[in-house]
DNA sequence: ATCAATAATTGCACACAGTGCATTTTTGCA
DNA sequence: TGCAAAAATGCACTGTGTGCAATTATTGAT
């Protein structure tokens, strides 16, 4: 009988998944040292203590490390994972708490999250970036969005094509939201936990809906 | 007392349009015929019949000159054209004319735009760059749009911040629906105007808000 | 422990984007 | 025509990102 080499990820996966971790906390510290710029994918590299070729296996772009941008089957996986959770109250909570458990780093590391947002401010330029991870999986994530507007009986009347463009809509108000409660919250600076900017986002989404409705 | 050298643009800078508009189509039609990765800023001079140095004097960057991609003091130019028109009938008609004043190539060469729509949904990765510029004039634009929330009245309780956040959203939001609007009308092989893509982003903000409120 | 298959790491050469700087050409105007 | 400003260009250089082949580490089985 072998150790449970099926439960444990291995020790080629866990090695790997911290490599990619060093790569990502060296990114991210130099870039918060240095400025975006400043930063080359070869001192990221030298810092995590990997070659430069070996970073561009991890990741496909310098702002790819930065971000932490996962690949489609990551997204797929927290999707998964995600839509098995209890429901919640409407479907602007949903879709909030959809992008909040997408963007979130696996593990929960609340160092880096803070410093991503950080980041974002300090370098709008990222945002690009961040928005291209979001066309690339969004397919994937406006499905989702899709789904959660029937679960919770939104738009019955609208056709399929109709649905489709509400979601991906919807899915760029809530996005936007959350982008934007992230920042103001990192501003002051109190804790700022996922629930408090769960709470901000959602406020912020309806407040939009209402004034302009 | 010279000739109105003020009113006429000046040879000097009709040239300069001229080649602007040069490299434009040359890289328009250079990605519709190559694709997106195999056409080079190399190509795209030489078509364009520039040396590439003048094609980066010209525009920042590849995508730039692809997308057409306007300049601060541009946008600037059209916010302000757009301020002194005639009022539309709600918050959303009017951000929705915002943005399509903004996006519409000047002169109003329909194949070009029409052209675009095309690249766009072939290449989404374009939309990254289409987004970066939003962020970049995206000060300017989210204010103008603070301003038509004022304008027509809504959201009067809202505190100064807020009134940006939701500004921030709704321009999302129209934007998106501008974009999927273009995207879907140029599937259908109809003509395509701007007053059709206007009625059909309205709509489908309509929808959107109705939907999830 | 050993070994073969497999996956990860690395080095190297390369194509392309984009920038700074000095030089040449073009244009506007007197 | 001739002069000053603006535009175009050539050149050298940094940095990103990729393909390929060689090297090294990990795994599972004997």
């Amino acid at each position: 009988m072998t150790t449970p080499t099926l439960r444990t990820p291995g020790l080629r996966d866990r090695k790997r998944a911290e490599t990619r971790a060093r790569i990502e906390d060296a990114a991210v510290s130099l870039v918060l040292r240095d400025g975006l710029e400043q930063t080359t994918v070869h001192a990221i590299s030298e810092l995590a203590d990997v070659s430069p070729r070996t970073f561009f296996n991890y990741f496909d772009s310098k702002d790819g490390a930065i971000l932490g941008i996962r690949n489609t089957a990551m997204v797929e996986e927290q999707v998964a994972e995600f839509l098995a959770q209890p429901p919640h109250r409407d479907a602007i909570e949903a879709v909030v708490a959809l992008l909040l458990a997408i963007f979130d780093a696996p593990g929960g590391r609340l160092t880096i999250r803070k410093d991503r947002m950080e980041l974002l401010q300090r370098h709008p330029e990222l945002m690009a970036s961040q928005f291209e991870q979001l066309t690339l999986t969004h397919g994937q994530i406006a499905e989702t969005v899709a789904v959660i507007l029937k679960r919770y009986g939104v738009s019955q009347s609208a056709d399929a094509e109709d649905l489709t463009s509400i979601a991906g809509i919807t899915l760029a108000m809530c996005g936007t939201a959350v982008r934007l409660a992230m920042s103001t919250l990192a501003q002051d600076h109190t804790h700022a936990d996922t629930e408090q900017i769960q709470i901000r986002s959602v406020a912020l989404v309806r407040a939009t809906t209402g004034s302009i409705a």
